[in-house]
DNA sequence: CCATCTTTTGAGAGTCACTCTCATTTCATG
DNA sequence: CATGAAATGAGAGTGACTCTCAAAAGATGG
């Protein structure tokens, strides 16, 4: 859902054939220590609170590591590598069901991930949620990646109606239901993401379908 | 469009009795001169090489008023007052009227108002369409403003439909809603902004109405 | 016109995200 | 183990934004 741009990446896809050196473990690992004590820290005192010093501090590395591995405060939250999979599991779907319909299945299957995932990947979530609720520039942040995942779901639809990905509508279409699934996360988290996910997903894109 | 929030503003409303002293004249004048700084600036030399002292300079204040009067270095370019003239028009359509349809009136008429208002009207809409599209700061505090123009729209969906303001159907459609109007302002602005506004916004509103 | 009160302003110091540079360390390779 | 490449840390610098405080300027009653 979110998009994935960040300077070292974990050597781009999921090449399962390299054996990863000492030093790209490394990287992993810095990486999550990154990620790890900013969670934390967000937890005990809030995301402005939290300075890019006190999480250098807490992974143990320089202050210019942190920016090293990402390029923004917002992106140490918020980076995930949720497009790739959705644009391949998009794909995957039989060329002649409709956009909407897809997407259904596809956010199914990634939000059952998810839930079934380990307890951190949901307490990650719910964070993430919350603080897109709470803190501007997060949001400001999600909502950026979110027209990211648009382009994609844009490049998906060209694919399957023979359009350019450029196509008036076809933009205005996958925005539009941006716009919607955004808005479900939105109300989710308002609520203190009690309610089930999935559930309010599948609602939002009946309610953008029929009408 | 976009909404106006900002500390020093023009006296809540339009009060036509008010004969307005000399100290809001002269805030009123200070707010211009900013702005049109800020405008002239941009226009040479781009919105990240345009600082706030700069702007201060060519207005003629000190860094610390500019940041009286707006919030944000974005707020100075985005900041304007449709959103209350959006949401009386938008009161003052039939109330059995689909909301599609109003939005549509709605726009033609505001959309149509800048058109036949100055050249200068016109400029700033360019130039801030054009930031949108260049600078990523900028396009987020579009985004976050439009999904305050979501939330007035609610409301008077709210109204009509006798659903709460915070009723789910009713935010994931205005949400939706809004994606594609942004999406449609995009498309224009990364187009150099020559085609015609009013035709793709109502497009916009047509391709959403028929799914 | 003056005294007083309130609002607006400017100046300055301070914080924090983020950038750039350069020397040092650390891994990879033959 | 020597050599080259990549990752790191340290430090200085920029720019948006906040806060505080004293000076300036408009509003008000006499």
């Amino acid at each position: 859902m979110t998009a994935a741009r960040t300077t070292p990446a974990p050597a781009g896809g999921a090449e399962l054939g390299a054996p990863l050196g000492l030093r790209e473990r490394k990287k992993l690992k810095t990486r999550l220590a990154i990620r790890e004590s900013t969670y934390r820290l967000i937890e005990e005192q809030g995301y402005d609170a939290t300075t890019i010093e006190q999480i250098a501090e807490g992974a143990e590395v320089s202050p210019s590591t942190v920016f090293r591995y990402f390029p923004t405060k917002e992106d140490i939250v918020l980076t995930d590598e949720y497009d790739p999979l959705m644009e391949q599991l998009l794909r995957e779907r039989p060329a002649g069901e409709p956009i909407i319909e897809s997407m259904r299945h596809v956010l199914r299957d990634a939000v059952g991930r998810i839930q079934s995932g380990g307890e951190a990947e949901q307490r990650e979530l719910v964070l993430r949620t919350r603080l897109m609720v709470e803190s501007v520039p997060v949001r400001a942040r999600l909502m950026e990646s979110m027209s990211m995942t648009g382009r994609i779901v844009c490049g998906v639809i060209a694919e399957r109606t023979g359009r350019g990905a450029d196509d008036f509508e076809v933009r205005v279409l996958a925005m539009g239901m941006m716009g919607a699934l955004l808005e479900s996360i939105m109300y989710w988290a308002e609520r203190g993401c009690v309610d089930d996910l999935l559930d309010l997903v599948e609602r939002a894109l009946d309610i953008f379908e029929s009408r």
